[in-house]
Formats: C-alpha cells, sequence, structure tokens
DNA sequence: CGTGGGCGGATTTTT
DNA sequence: TCCGCCCACG
C-alpha cells in the first residue's frame, strides 16, 4: 500500500495526525470524527512511512471488540497476517505478559483469571471466615475497596488505616484476600494490570527488552484510563518515547469505575514535546443534532475544547415529546418506531437509550403491544450463566485442584450427600492448616476411611482425578463433553420432574441450560480452530478467553428488531434514529449525581453520548409522571433539555400538563409542531462564519461557531470560546475574524 | 437438600 | 413495585 492510499481517504485534520512526527501526540477525537480509522492508518503509516516492523507495534483498547475492529482493519490494509501486531485490550496484553513471565511476576504457571462475580464470592467467603458481619462489611464494598486500591497501584502494605478502624478493617481484609488469592492460583481483573505493572517496574532488564521491542504505543478511548493503566503506558514507552493515544474528554463516563480523564491534562504536562490534534468534523449527525450536542457539552468546565461540525445535512430539529408518564413514553416511542418501519427502515436502525436498565420494561411492554420485535442489551452474558460457570469449575478443577472457589461451586453440584456443614468444617481445616479446600478433604479423607461423608468426597475426588485422566490429550471440544457427560451436568439439568404438570416452566428453563451446555462445547471447538495462541494449552487459553471475553450478550438475534440499552453500553455505537427516553431530574441526571458537580458534569457527558449516537433524528422523551420504585414521582423535565438550545428543538406536541395529558395522551394522534429550526435555511450564514468554523475574536480568543441566527449586520452567531465559553455575539459588532 | 416467604435495597459496567 | 437473597421449614 503506498502512502497516498494510506493518507488519500482522510481530511485534512485526520491526515496530518496520521503523518504526526515520531513524537508524543494526543488525539482529540470528537463523536463520529473517525477516531478508529486514524488509529488504523497511523499504524499502517508506521509502518509504510516510517518502516517500522509489525513487531515494534502494540496497540491497546479497552474492549474486546474495539480490538477485534482495529486488528481487523489494520490487517486488511496492510496485509499482515495475523498475530504479528500485539492488537488487545489492556487485560488481554497484561495477560499475555503474565503467561510469558509468570515466574518473574510471582505467579503460578498455571494462574486462572477470576471475573467479578467468583470475586465477589471470594471476598465473601473470606469475611465469613472472619466472622465478620456481612451487613457491615458487604461484600461489593469489599471488593470495590480492593479494586480501586489496585486501580491506583497499591497494595495492603501502602495503604494505611489512620485513626479509622473501618479503613483499617478494609485494607485487612484486602490482605487476607491476596493471601487467599495466592494460595488458590487465581488473579482478578485489577491484579492482572498491576502485577503486570509491577512486572516492568521491578524487572528493568524485561522492561528494556519491550521497550526495545514495542517502539511504538498506540492507545483508544484514552479518556477511560485508570491510574495503573496510564503508569504501565508510561513505563512501556518510556521518557522519550513516542505514545500515540487517542481520546475525548466529552465521551468520559466512566470515571464512577476509576477512569481518569484527568489523564489527557496529564499526558500534555508529562511529554512536554507532545503535539495535539484535534478531530472535530463529524461524519454521522446532522447539523442540528450536533448543534444540540454542542450546546449541551458547552456548560462543562474545563473541558479541552472541541466542537463537531460537519459538512452534511442540516437535518430536522430535535424533537421533544413530554409525555403524561412512562407508559404514554414508551407508547408514543412505539409509535414512532411503527411510522418509521412502516415508511421502509430497520427497526435495528432504531435506538431506545435510558439511563437505567429498569426503565426499558415500559418500552417491552409497548412493544409487545404494539407486536414490535425488540432486543434488550445488558444482561447475563454467555459465560457469566449459572450453568456454564459450573462447567468452567469442573475445567477450572482439572488444571488446578487448589482453585477453592471452583471446588466450592460444584464440590456438591450435582448434589451428591456434600452439605454445608461438611464443607464448613473442611474450610476451618483449611484455614487452620493454610492448604487448599481440595488437600484438607483428601487428608480427612484419607484418615476415616469409613463416614458417608468421606466416601462422598471421595467419589468427587476420584471423579475429578479421573476426568483429568480420561480427558488428557483429547481435542478441547471433546474434554468437555467428556467432562460435561460423566460430571453428571447434563444429567442434571435434563432430569425431567415427571410427577408434576405444573412444572413446564422449569423444562424450558432446563432445556436453555441444555442448550448452552450444548453451545459451550461448540464454542470450544470454534475456538480451538480459530485460536492461534501456542504458547498456553488449549483448556487453559479457553479458560482465559471465557473470563476475558465473556461473550455475546443475549443470542436471539437474527430477526430485525429495536435496540434498547442504557447510555453507557451506546458509546461507540450509531443509529439513525435515536430516542433518549426518561429526561428527568432525579433519572437523568440521576438523583445521585445532583448534588455532585463532577459527577453532573458525567451525566452531562453521558447525554452527550447519547445524542451524537443519532445519525438522522433525534428525540428526547420526559415524563411528568413516573412511578420510581412503587412511587409516583413528578420529575421536572431535565435541565439538559434547557441546555440544548431552544432554536434546535421542536416541541410534539404542545405542553399538556394534568387533566388535559390525560385527555391528550389518549386522544391525540400527535403532530410534530412546525420546526422552530432557524439556522440556515433560506439565507446562507455570514461568510466565515460556517457552523463549526473556528474564529477570532479580538477580547475573548479563539472559538468555534456553534450556532447562526439571521444573515447580514443583524445576524447573531453563539461562539464556544476555549477560554471564555459559549457566548451570543452580534456580527455587527463581534469583529469576528475566520481562522 | 430444595423451596417459599419475608426483608431490604434499588445507577451506570468492561475486563 | 419488584427483584434477589437469606433463612426456616418440610
Amino acid at each position: 500500500m503506498y502512502l497516498d492510499a494510506i493518507l488519500n481517504p482522510l481530511n485534512e485534520a485526520q491526515r496530518a495526525a496520521v503523518s504526526a512526527p515520531l513524537v508524543p501526540v494526543l488525539v482529540l477525537a470528537g463523536a463520529g470524527s473517525g477516531k478508529t480509522r486514524v488509529l488504523t492508518h497511523r499504524i499502517a503509516w508506521l509502518i509504510q512511512a516510517e518502516h517500522a516492523s509489525p513487531y515494534s507495534i502494540l496497540a491497546v483498547t479497552f474492549t474486546n471488540k474495539a480490538a477485534g475492529e482495529m486488528r481487523g482493519r489494520v490487517e486488511q490494509i496492510l496485509g499482515v497476517p495475523p498475530g504479528v501486531l500485539w492488537i488487545g485490550t489492556f487485560h488481554g496484553i497484561a495477560h499475555r505478559l503474565l503467561r510469558l513471565h509468570w515466574r518473574e511476576a510471582g505467579l503460578t504457571q498455571g494462574f486462572q483469571i477470576l471475573d467479578s462475580d467468583d470475586q465477589q464470592r471470594l471476598v465473601k467467603r473470606i469475611i465469613r471466615a472472619n466472622d465478620l458481619d456481612e451487613s457491615r462489611w458487604e461484600p461489593r464494598d469489599v471488593a470495590w475497596f480492593i479494586n480501586s486500591s489496585k486501580d491506583e497501584g497499591r497494595r495492603p502494605q501502602d495503604l494505611k488505616g489512620g485513626n479509622d478502624p473501618t479503613r483499617a478493617q478494609m485494607i485487612r481484609l484486602y490482605g487476607l484476600y491476596e493471601e487467599a488469592c495466592a494460595r488458590a492460583g487465581v488473579v482478578d481483573f485489577a491484579e492482572l494490570l498491576l502485577r503486570a505493572y509491577e512486572l516492568w517496574r521491578d524487572h528493568p532488564e524485561l522492561l528494556a527488552h519491550y521497550r526495545q521491542r514495542f517502539r511504538h504505543v498506540l492507545v483508544d478511548e484514552f479518556q477511560d484510563t485508570n491510574a495503573i493503566q496510564y503508569a504501565w503506558l508510561r513505563l512501556i514507552a518510556g521518557p522519550d518515547g513516542h505514545p500515540f493515544v487517542v481520546g475525548d474528554d466529552d465521551q468520559s463516563v466512566y470515571r464512577w469505575r476509576g477512569a481518569r480523564v484527568e489523564n489527557m491534562q496529564q499526558f500534555r504536562r508529562d511529554y512536554a514535546r507532545a503535539k495535539l490534534y484535534r478531530l472535530e468534523q463529524n461524519y454521522r449527525s446532522t447539523a442540528a443534532i450536533l448543534m444540540a450536542a454542542n450546546g449541551l457539552i458547552a456548560h462543562n468546565s474545563g473541558r479541552l475544547g472541541k466542537t463537531l461540525w460537519t459538512n452534511g445535512e442540516p437535518g430536522l430539529p430535535i424533537q421533544l415529546y413530554a409525555a403524561f408518564n412512562e407508559r404514554d413514553e414508551a407508547e408514543f416511542v412505539a409509535r414512532r418506531v411503527a411510522d418509521y418501519v412502516a415508511s421502509g427502515n430497520r427497526r435495528s436502525d432504531i435506538a431506545v437509550l435510558y439511563r437505567s436498565n429498569a426503565q426499558s420494561r415500559a418500552f417491552e411492554e409497548a412493544f409487545i403491544a404494539g407486536r414490535i420485535p425488540y432486543r434488550v442489551y445488558g444482561g447475563l452474558r454467555f459465560f457469566e450463566r449459572a450453568e456454564i460457570k459450573d462447567a468452567l469449575a469442573y475445567l477450572r478443577l482439572l488444571l488446578n485442584r487448589d482453585d477453592d472457589g471452583a471446588y466450592e461451586r460444584v464440590v456438591n453440584l450435582p448434589t451428591r450427600g456434600i452439605g454445608d456443614r461438611t464443607v464448613e468444617t473442611l474450610r476451618d481445616e483449611a484455614r487452620g492448616a493454610g492448604i487448599s479446600l481440595w488437600k484438607a478433604a483428601a487428608a480427612r479423607s484419607d484418615v476415616q476411611q469409613g463416614g458417608r461423608t468421606a466416601n462422598s468426597l471421595r467419589g468427587f475426588h476420584r471423579l475429578v482425578d479421573r476426568l483429568a485422566k480420561e480427558t488428557a490429550g483429547l481435542p478441547l471440544h471433546e474434554q468437555i463433553d467428556v467432562v460435561l457427560k460423566e460430571s453428571g451436568l447434563i444429567e442434571h439439568h435434563g432430569r425431567e420432574k415427571p410427577s408434576q404438570d405444573a412444572a413446564r416452566g422449569e423444562t424450558a428453563r432446563n432445556e436453555a441450560r441444555l442448550e448452552n451446555l450444548a453451545e459451550l462445547v461448540s464454542a470450544a471447538r470454534s475456538f480451538a480452530a480459530e485460536s492461534t495462541d501456542l504458547e498456553l494449552p488449549p483448556l487453559d487459553a479457553f479458560l482465559a478467553h471465557a473470563a476475558l471475553e465473556s461473550g455475546e450478550r443475549q443470542s436471539d438475534a437474527g430477526e430485525d428488531s429495536v435496540q434498547m440499552m442504557t447510555l453507557h453500553m451506546a458509546k461507540g455505537l450509531e443509529f439513525m434514529y435515536v430516542f433518549l427516553c426518561g429526561m428527568e431530574e432525579g433519572l437523568f441526571p440521576h438523583q445521585r449525581s445532583i448534588s455532585d458537580l463532577e459527577a453532573l458534569e458525567e451525566e452531562r457527558r453521558l447525554c452527550y453520548v447519547g445524542m451524537t449516537r443519532a445519525m438522522k433524528h433525534l428525540y428526547l422523551t420526559h415524563a411528568e409522571q413516573r412511578r420510581l420504585h412503587g412511587m409516583d414521582t413528578h420529575p421536572a423535565p431535565s435541565r439538559f433539555i434547557k441546555e440544548v438550545s431552544r432554536d434546535i428543538v421542536a416541541e410534539v406536541r404542545p405542553r399538556a400538563s394534568g387533566a388535559r395529558a390525560v385527555a391528550a395522551a389518549r386522544l391525540r394522534r400527535e403532530q410534530p409542531a412546525a420546526p422552530a429550526i432557524r439556522f440556515r435555511t433560506e439565507e446562507p450564514p455570514p461568510p466565515g462564519m460556517r457552523l463549526g468554523a473556528r474564529v477570532r475574536h479580538g477580547k475573548f480568543g479563539e472559538g468555534v461557531v456553534l450556532n447562526v441566527e439571521g444573515s447580514g449586520p443583524h445576524a447573531r452567531v453563539q461562539v464556544n470560546f476555549e477560554q471564555q465559553g459559549t457566548k451570543w455575539l452580534m456580527m455587527q459588532y463581534a469583529n469576528l475574524e475566520p481562522v
């Protein structure tokens, strides 16, 4: 591929970023501005123009999906054989490093990965084992403390309790948790990152090797990095490196789980030579949608500053619907969806977005009533299902008998007469001797030859040993097949309950579980076929895969259906038509964020993310009455509605309230009000004052045109200044010059 | 050992 | 209101 071919498909800003010199680079990439394209083309550029070896490239993302897309596109552009480039998630890459250097990292060779559920169970066991009150020490809170400590790079010994007994206890539990993990040979997600960081930090020779190798480090969604991820990046890039990071501070919506937008500002401080590029041209949405989004996000402070613009259609104004209640809101959306579908649109081009999952219910009911196929995202994913985790627990035991979490999960599944009492004594014995449950039980059933429980335990151990022996050397999917059958798991779920006719629902659930187990076998088959990872035995690799890529959500795709999801899940996606629902104070912004400025600004960013998902039409809806936790509330419309310039909003019908609204909601076939949109319909905007143009003002400095009203000397422009924020100015007096 | 009723809590979620 | 979890009972 020639250099022209790399640069030609790009706009000027993208081209500048892609062909930037080998210095640290921060790309501020707005929503829909072609950020993935810039990353992939940058990689191509490094290889073609800078003659970088494909082996010298390390590209990091947050999700497997993003990593997969990036890898696909790079390999397509360059024709590089798969697997040469290190493209992966932070966790995936950390995992790979730890497998390669498990000894230096202080891990066991066959270490396994705990998902958050496994982690919480383990924390709970530790709390119980220490006779602590679970309501005082909630496993969720303790796990959160442990994870956020790790995210900050802190080990128990780095933490001080001070005068705070609660904190001191948390630190103690963190320490006990670490010991339990070490004993069982397991690591949680945060541990992967922290260990990978410590591995390099504490082994200069290793670090030197990898620095030499990965000369080119690229990072996607940089605004989502947490402290340890950023520290890790700085280690690998080194003081003289040139990391290429892409992010959007306006789309930072994961502060609550440790992401630090400040890393973007910090990056510029840490790398004084860093160059900043802005991608502001948007290829996704209409001008109306972008103006609404720009106007909203301008209310946030401390932004790096960026305004989206487009050469495309002005588009329809944002439609605002004030519903009577959540049912009316859902019925309105359902009617609009039906209209869109009737005029030939695909249902999958339509998205219903909301702040919290509970809101989906009303929409589901309306869609069912209207016979509109829909798909709700969220909920359990494949590898998180109970029956799948049971099966995985057996597989984990095959590799590592000391995995107490797995042991407890299946020691009595299917039931084999090993009750809570037995397990409890086992736990005590194991803890007393500082050994695993497996070892404790093995010691015991040897001693007490005769007892019934001892027999059961021995039976279980023999089963596991036998499965290990029988499956050794078999292809992966056959290994799993054998384990499923001989462990009794299949029979357990397949067992009919003949006596009860009423148990039909149960039969259906059982069937679904059996299907899932069958799916596990076929997932293993295709995993083995596709996996190029030769560094790990297949079963180890498959278990890591199951933990790190928990799989698709809800697989019953196929039929064209309306997409329903939370705003967080919608990040990174795009839809022709977007309904942003539940725009109410207390719901969005959420009650818990209203009194904290930082949290409130994050809610605003979330709203910005939601709005910028829409390509053609955007609806904002709110309800005047809503049932929340069983109580009727009368929430005020979200402040975010008011923060969108009124000029680009059209109310779907005149706001009604009270009794009138009841009738109106029932009777009115709502018609959109005459569009209130006033920008560039008849008259062209003043020269140089194109939407999104950069301008300079004598006093306020540089800014970007958000909005233009009228023409000639009476025209007014709304400008978002980098320093001063958003202002309306009269063309006549403002003396704006195009930049 | 499995189930039903009482109780408390109820953003957002990837890895 | 509704869901998930814990405990007591059969």
